[in-house]
DNA sequence: GCAAGGTC
């Protein structure tokens, strides 16, 4: 038997197909899908199946120097246990193994692990490896005409990566966060990659810090063409005043009052603007290139979406086969894409069909290209699988469309903007101060699209145009209006998620399919805040601590010297020991002196940490009021003199506190913010809204219907001192019967009543249409029964399909999902391998 | 409970 082992699933089937020419089996081993035909067997692997690591006694945090872990021995174990079994049992009985993993490095690697697990229990079989740049009938039938073997030097290339930034990683790690004694889920990290990033967002927070705004003044016109004696004040066209500085560049700002004022006299006393010159210049422009990931972020941002949230629509669009692999840098479509007959197959979409059609009339088709081309997948581009309309959720539905018009703009015709750029002097006015030696002078710009061109088929870009008219040299037009405006030069802007994306990819760092990864993980370590990301205290301290002394884990040069090691392991002209050593060696320099000093060190990030929690002075005894964190997980503001003054207040329980900037006047306390994606919302001073509360009178709606008949208890609507409202009973907490209320607005509750519950119909008065809530019991069940059924999607990683599928399969709760055996559950539900249940399971636990 | 890199 013949085994060939590719790096996924999605490749393993579409490699059988060809191979097989469309007739083969699907069975399953150990829940992984395995493709049979004749005496071949072919299996997806899923990336990485084993992965490096320290041995167990290492485990423990503090039973170990983090500094050991430069010289401890390092062992590969498996991590999808399911594949690995599938593989072990099929490399048995293989008499020839293929490897046809992914052209590239780290999927060399990846072949060199499989061929690892086969070794272990098949000493002798032949193992091939086939290198192909995209899935064709003609590449692959070479590939498998051509055979080759394992590039172990690359693939040891790929493992000198691994091992450097599992030690780097590992032992700063753990280094920091023993220092500030921050471990559990709090543990502060570093990395080769998170280390560079983190300080690009820093750096970018002092600039603006250190920033001193400096004051300037701009000048405007507003000038009208005169046709005769008849003039349209409509017609009027902006135009700013400039000079020539003193190396001779246009320049439109003035950098002191006095002198803007005195130009400024002169152009209000101008009634008259001569045309000087008239330049008329046509530009194309081009398509846009075809979509890498980076730019498909980009794009995707531009209509709203985080880079995170756009890489997780792209990859189930993917993987139900509507787009191909949404991680790539290619930006040149394949010689093998038939770029007319996918147009014709988009031509039958809903929303952009007549787009599709409309660049198929095109005589010649030509697209555009980027400067990268790769071979190992394709641009972004639809597959010509079209969804239909009950398959995609909106989002899912305008991220599709941005991938499919982006890839007709890429087939579509140049466009043409017309530029007109009028320069006129202005006569002076009679008390006019000559402060410029030579003519004011004016110039206004204006474009003008003339040929639409690929803008028709995507939306996405600005079209927007300036009016400038028609005017001649010498010709005069009346100034009707001018402007003095006093700015101040800007600090420089925050990174977005998608140009911090960009920028990594300048300098190297992280690939298409981590850099929105690394990201997340600020974000989820506390370093990042809000969008755009703001570094919190903690991240300051942590790349002060680490420029000071471990200054390459936060420098690209990190990088780009594994980067060349890399290059010289895979050329053979370095071993993987000595580029190993010698890392080791510089990490060891770094903890000599890193060690000395530990409590300064630690020191500073713990500093930092508190100084991310405060709010400002306690009432009772002057203290510090802290965000705290209960034993529960949830957040609360108690007092930093604790357990001495016990002073508290709620928090709401909803997502995770933001401190503002904005400090409540009433009680010096900072403002705060509850991050909670979509649902992030204001909760303002804390205690305000405590106060608030204590002084809000519960209003009686009703009898409670869990203690009503035997206590008397009544239903009304309360407002707690977390700032959450809700319809509960006057008995709490002998009774705790609640019903939930929306957070914002007025409550109104009217004349109207339910019948079945006996109880008011409330209205809420939020923007600016009142909603009607209805009786609140009817409210909650209807909310519960949208809510029904997806409770297995609290769980990461699965969404409403595959609940939907695991439902099919029996599970639909979380608890029925923790008895399964992992390897039945994978074996009923296509798609859904052992590995992924089990991490399920561990995530539900 | 560490990193970064694959993939889902």
């Amino acid at each position: 038997m013949e085994l060939i082992v590719t790096e996924k699933d999605n490749a393993a089937r579409r490699l059988s197909e060809i191979l097989s020419n469309g007739d083969f089996d699907t069975e399953r081993r150990a829940g992984v899908n395995v493709y049979r035909w004749g005496g071949t067997r072919c299996i997806g692997l899923s990336g990485h199946v084993v992965a490096v690591d320290f041995p167990p006694e290492y485990d423990d945090w503090r039973d170990v120097e983090p500094v050991e872990l430069i010289d401890a021995p390092v062992r590969k174990r498996p991590t999808k246990e399911g594949i690995v079994r599938a593989l072990r049992l099929l490399s048995r009985d293989a008499d020839r193994v293929v490897i046809a993993t992914d052209y590239d490095r780290e999927g060399e690697l990846i072949g060199k692990e499989a061929y690892e697990l086969v070794r272990e229990v098949n000493e002798d079989v032949p193992v091939d490896r086939v290198r192909f740049s995209s899935i064709t009938e003609r590449e692959v039938t070479e590939a498998f005409d051509d055979r080759d073997e394992i590039d172990f030097d690359l693939a040891a290339a790929g493992e000198a990566r691994q091992i450097i930034d599992l030690i780097w990683g590992a032992s700063l790690t753990r280094f920091l966060s023993l220092s500030a004694r921050q471990l559990g889920d709090d543990f502060i990290s570093v990395g080769r990659v998170q280390g560079p990033t983190l300080k690009l967002i820093v750096d970018r927070e002092r600039e603006i810090e250190a920033f001193d705004p400096e004051d300037y003044w701009e000048l405007f016109a507003d000038l009208l063409k005169r046709e005769g004696e008849e003039t349209d004040s409509e017609d009027a066209f902006d135009a700013q005043y400039f000079y020539e500085d003193d190396d001779g560049t246009e320049a439109e700002r003035i950098w002191d009052e006095a002198t803007a004022d005195a130009v400024y006299d002169r152009l209000r006393g101008a009634g008259t603007a001569t045309v000087s010159s008239v330049r008329r210049r046509r530009r194309a422009d081009e398509p846009p290139a075809p979509f890498n990931t980076t730019q498909f972020i980009r794009a995707a941002s531009s209509i709203g979406y985080s880079a995170q949230r756009a890489m997780s629509m792209a990859e189930d669009l993917y993987t139900a086969g509507f787009i191909t692999y949404p991680r790539t840098d290619n930006t040149v479509y394949p010689e093998d894409l038939d770029e007319r007959e996918l147009l014709e197959d988009l031509s039958m979409g809903r929303g952009f069909g007549d787009d599709a059609e409309s660049v198929l009339e095109l005589d010649d088709i030509e697209p555009t290209e980027g400067d990268e081309e790769t071979t190992d997948h394709p641009p972004i581009h639809p597959t010509g699988e079209l969804p239909a309309p009950s398959e995609l959720s909106d989002d899912e539905w305008e991220v599709y469309e941005l991938v499919v018009r982006r890839f007709l703009a890429t087939c579509a015709p140049d466009a043409e903007w017309e530029h007109l750029r009028v320069v006129t002097e202005v006569e002076e006015g009679d008390d006019a101060v000559g402060v410029d030696d030579g003519p004011l002078r004016l110039k206004s710009n204006g474009k003008r699209l003339t040929e639409e061109g690929y803008h028709a088929v995507y939306p996405y870009l600005s079209t927007n145009e300036s009016y400038v008219p028609d005017v001649s040299e010498g010709e005069a037009l009346a100034v009707v209006d001018t402007a003095l405006e006093a700015k101040q030069t800007q600090p420089p802007r925050r990174y977005g998620q998608s140009r911090l994306i960009e920028t990594m990819e300048d300098m190297g760092i992280g690939t298409k399919a981590t850099r929105h990864d690394v990201i997340q993980k600020l974000y989820d370590r506390g370093y990042i805040e809000s969008d755009p990301p703001r570094p919190t205290g903690l991240a300051e301290a942590v790349v002060e601590a680490s420029e000071e002394f471990a200054d390459r884990i936060v420098s690209d040069e990190m990088t780009a010297q594994l980067e060349a090691d890399m290059q010289a392991i895979a050329a053979g002209e370095k071993e993987f020991d000595e580029v190993a050593d010698e890392s080791r060696e510089m990490l060891s320099r770094v903890f000599e002196e890193l060690v000395e000093s530990r409590e300064e060190v630690g020191d500073h990030l713990q500093t930092s940490l508190k100084a991310d929690k405060q709010l400002g002075p306690c009432p009772e005894c002057g203290d510090t009021l802290l965000v705290r964190k209960s034993r529960a997980g949830s957040y609360f503001v108690g007092c930093d003199g604790y357990p001495d003054c016990e002073y508290t207040l709620p928090l709401p329980s909803t997502g995770k506190p933001l401190i503002l900037d904005e400090v409540c006047d009433d009680h010096g306390l900072s403002h705060v913010k509850m991050l909670a994606g979509r649902k992030t919302f204001v909760h303002g001073c804390p205690q305000c809204q405590a106060d608030e509360a204590d002084e809000q009178e519960d209003e009686v709606i009703g009898v409670c219907p869990e203690c009503g008949e035997e206590h008397d208890g009544d239903l009304a609507i309360k407002r707690l001192r977390s700032g959450s409202r809700l319809v509960g009973c006057t008995r709490y907490p002998d009774c705790d019967y609640s019903l939930p209320l929306p957070r914002r607005g007025e409550i109104e509750v009217t004349d109207e009543r339910c019948e079945e519950h006996d109880l008011p119909h409330l209205v809420v008065h939020s923007g600016d249409e009142p909603w009607e809530l209805g009786c609140p019991i009817c409210n909650y069940r209807e909310y519960q029964s949208q809510q029904g059924g997806s409770e297995l999607e609290t769980i990461d990683g699965i969404g409403e399909k595959t609940a939907e599928k695991l439902k099919d399969a029996g599970v639909d709760d979380v608890s029925s999902l923790k008895e399964m055996e992992p390897d039945a559950l994978a074996e009923k539900v296509n798609g859904v391998g052992a590995d992924t249940v089990r991490d399920w399971q561990a995530k539900a636990n």
